[in-house]
DNA sequence: TTAGAACAATCTGTCCTC
DNA sequence: AGAGGACAGATTGTTCTA
């Protein structure tokens, strides 16, 4: 799942809705509302779309981390850097580095910050399960990369079923 | 010595070599042509004008390493990366990175392509002590950074005397 | 499931010898 | 003086336990 755009699509179109239906379309995932019961059940979706990917470096997630869905090196990366941010040193200046798995070095403070922006916490957890969910905020990558991918998230969805 | 813009300045203009001569002037080195019995002799002159500065991060050298005067970190640097550069990854994917002591993360890839701007090699080393002043290239700092401070370097300069 | 500890790998820099 | 080996520190990543 490697591709550049990503929507969600909320329609009451009975031409598309067919269409979706008599179909098998890759990286495609429906929803019908009629049969969903709760938001985590909608964002379990969100997370099969999103193949399960770190939010902070799009590394394989492996799970919720200080509320946010991360690879194992974010997860321990936060931990041990919470409350070193005035240590770490952007590798730039620029405080706008892009983070992602694919290049080996990283540059921590960047980094850090982005585990903040998603709403990585460790004192303030929101200790509901199906909270866990909501609490992290849409964020995109700085704007001067030209990669801008990042997992889909479901923030403050309010059902209107 | 951190001062911003360094100059060589070559004249017969008797005030300005009796101003010269008459005062000490800080992080100032004259060279008397007519004393002066060869190009190794220029460049030692030239060295403590660099204050001995690593050619590629501005850290203090130790001396010439595989032809280029260095730090002894760019040094090994250079020893166990020169043949890995494909391994080697720009940190801002641009190839731009300006290379500083003052940082302490460093992009190995445009590390390593600065070694081999200035000319550092294992390789094609020229065996002669004399010619080694001569082999490093004259090359500045990418253009987009701010503090532009590189050594001064003799380059195939000829004695006119 | 996920937080934290323990272990391991990687990268970098310094010291030492020849 | 400079090349390379060896050791050490910093940083990051993986595995394991509860
Ligand atoms: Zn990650
Ligand atoms: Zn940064
Ligand atoms: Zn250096
Ligand atoms: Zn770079």
């Amino acid at each position: 799942m490697d591709n550049e755009n990503r929507v969600i699509i909320l329609t009451s179109n009975e031409d598309l809705i067919n269409q979706l239906s008599a179909n098998k379309i890759p990286d495609t995932h429906t929803i019908n509302f009629n049969y969903l019961d709760n938001l985590s059940q909608l964002n379990s979706k969100i997370d099969k779309f999103n193949d399960r990917i770190c939010v902070i470096c799009r590394n394989v997630a492996i799970g919720y981390n200080y509320d946010v869905l991360t690879c194992a090196s974010c997860r321990i990366f936060f931990y041990r850097n919470q409350n070193q941010r005035n240590k770490l040193k952007c590798l730039l200046r620029q405080g706008q580095c892009s983070i992602d798995y694919k290049h080996d070095r990283k540059c921590p403070r960047c980094r850090l910050d982005r585990c903040f922006q998603v709403g990585m916490r460790k004192d303030l957890r929101i200790n509901h399960q199906q909270k866990r969910h909501i609490s992290s905020k849409s964020v995109s990558q700085p704007t001067h990369t030209t990669d801008n991918h990042f997992p889909l998230k479901l923030v403050d969805f309010v059902l209107s079923k």
